[in-house]
DNA sequence: TGAACTCGAGTATCCACAGTAGTTA
DNA sequence: GCTAACTACTGTGGATACTCGAGTT
């Protein structure tokens, strides 16, 4: 990656799609992920203007630059710098340049292309609204208030339009916060989390909703040892599930919380280390928590993403404050979105009702816990839709397939071998 | 208290074959 | 450099066997 398209290698890359790890002017980004529907699928985002490597997150609306969280934080000041700043979202498809300015309300800000191919080739785009599937609500929820205020989406109708995402009122801007292209360390303010949050009660997504979407059940997945990570700071991560909606970790809190005697050195360490800094999670057992948070299912390398069992009984799971170490970029491959852990402000005032928990209120949540677990989906990505349309016809003797012509037990034509 | 047993949850494996990727002529 | 032929590999779903931990006897 760098600055020139990673395709052509002539023009000024401005995309940065993570399907295809590649930076991409505007003209073969349309070429590129105009070849087919699954190309269209790729969510794509701004670059960075500054390390012109990661894609952006906001867009400083001071300086009329687009940054990702590193650069944000590190040479922008974060939040803290106090420029206004407005949450750069994910597009699929084949968008139109004028399409694009809605998405991106600043994308006029852009110098004219150098070649003039690109904006034309750019004007021939067209979304594919079959193409793209689902990450999360609408741009007037995840994007910053901002845009509301800026007037470009304060219609819903206006925005649906753009929005090819979620059936008939979708939309193709996606909020990278949200969106697979990654999740870097969170400026983004609770304010902003939480009115993206409320939000998908209008859109009538509800939490299991979002952290599905987020994987959030797979990090219940490999957490089995959830009492003994979490321990009894729950109070502090609480609020930041709280603030995104994990009703999971809410009553992973309430499970552990009953269990007073977990104390662990990450309690003082986060109480102590002062609320300001993001936090950073950290394994004893050197297992970074990228490796934890990443794809769980993945056959790759089970040990780091899954410790063993025994290992895993040893483990603590460290909030602690945040280090130089953990820059934005460790978080961008996480299935989930680092944002819960970097958000900021990162923790917030205990709950007032986490000390008080009763044996009644922790079988109430372990109840809820369970059947959440039991009815947690695992869905897989289909890679080949035409490799899957043909296994779910194969005929197939005590679930293994069959020769074509021989006799079988299962047909998924007509469930029932007489047929 | 520890051993043996049961139960449930999760995972690995198998199968055929179309499609893909890489190599060679 | 391009094309065709060939080989090797991948991924798909359902059933089954297996492992492991927790709970019970």
């Amino acid at each position: 990656m760098g600055l020139l398209c990673d395709f052509c290698g002539e023009q000024r890359s401005m995309v940065y799609c993570r399907s295809d790890a590649a930076c991409l002017c505007l003209s073969c980004d349309r070429n590129v992920h105009s070849a087919n529907a699954l190309s269209r699928r790729h969510s794509r985002t701004l670059l960075c203007d500054r390390c012109i490597t990661q894609p952006a997150i906001f867009r400083c609306m001071e300086e009329h630059v687009s940054l990702c969280q590193n650069c944000d934080w590190n040479g922008h000041g974060g939040s803290a710098s106090g420029h206004k700043r407005q949450t750069i979202n994910c597009y699929s498809g084949c968008p139109s340049a004028a399409e694009l300015s809605r998405i991106w309300s600043f994308f006029q800000e852009f110098p004219p292309l150098p070649d003039s191919n690109c904006e034309q080739g750019m004007g021939l785009m067209s979304i594919n609204e079959n193409s793209v599937s689902n990450f999360w609500g609408a741009p007037e929820n995840s994007s910053t208030i901002d845009i509301a205020k800026a007037g470009k989406m304060n219609d819903l109708e206006t925005a649906n339009k753009l929005n090819p995402w979620i059936g008939s009122s979708s939309t193709s801007a996606v909020n990278p916060m949200l969106c697979g292209a990654g999740q870097p360390a969170g400026s983004v303010d609770s304010t902003t989390r939480k009115l993206a949050l409320s939000g998908t009660k209008d859109l009538g997504l509800s939490k299991d909703d979002f952290y599905e979407d987020l994987n959030m059940d797979d990090v219940d997945l490999n957490f089995e040892n959830y009492e003994e990570l979490f321990g009894a700071s729950l109070s502090n991560a609480e609020q930041l599930f709280d603030d995104a909606g994990f009703d999971s970790f809410f009553e992973l809190k309430e499970i552990s919380a009953a269990n007073s005697n977990c104390q662990g050195e990450f309690v003082t360490e986060a109480s102590s280390a002062g609320q300001a800094k993001p936090m950073q999670a950290t394994y004893s057992n050197a297992v970074s928590a990228d490796s934890v948070m990443s794809n769980p299912g993945s056959k790759a390398d089970p040990s780091l993403c899954i410790p063993t069992r025994q290992a895993r009984s040893s483990l603590s799971l460290s909030f602690s404050g945040l280090t130089g170490e953990s820059s934005a970029g460790d978080y961008q491959d996480c299935g989930m979105s680092s944002g819960l852990f970097m958000g900021e402000p990162p923790w917030c005032p205990t709950a007032p009702e986490s000390s008080s928990y009763t044996p009644a209120g922790r079988d109430s949540a372990v109840m809820r816990y369970k059947e959440k677990k039991k009815a947690r989906k695992f869905e897989k990505k289909i890679r080949y839709a035409s490799r899957k349309a043909r296994a779910d016809v194969r005929r197939r003797v005590k679930g293994r397939f069959v020769k074509a012509g021989e006799a079988y037990d299962y047909d998924p034509l007509c469930k029932t071998r007489s047929c």
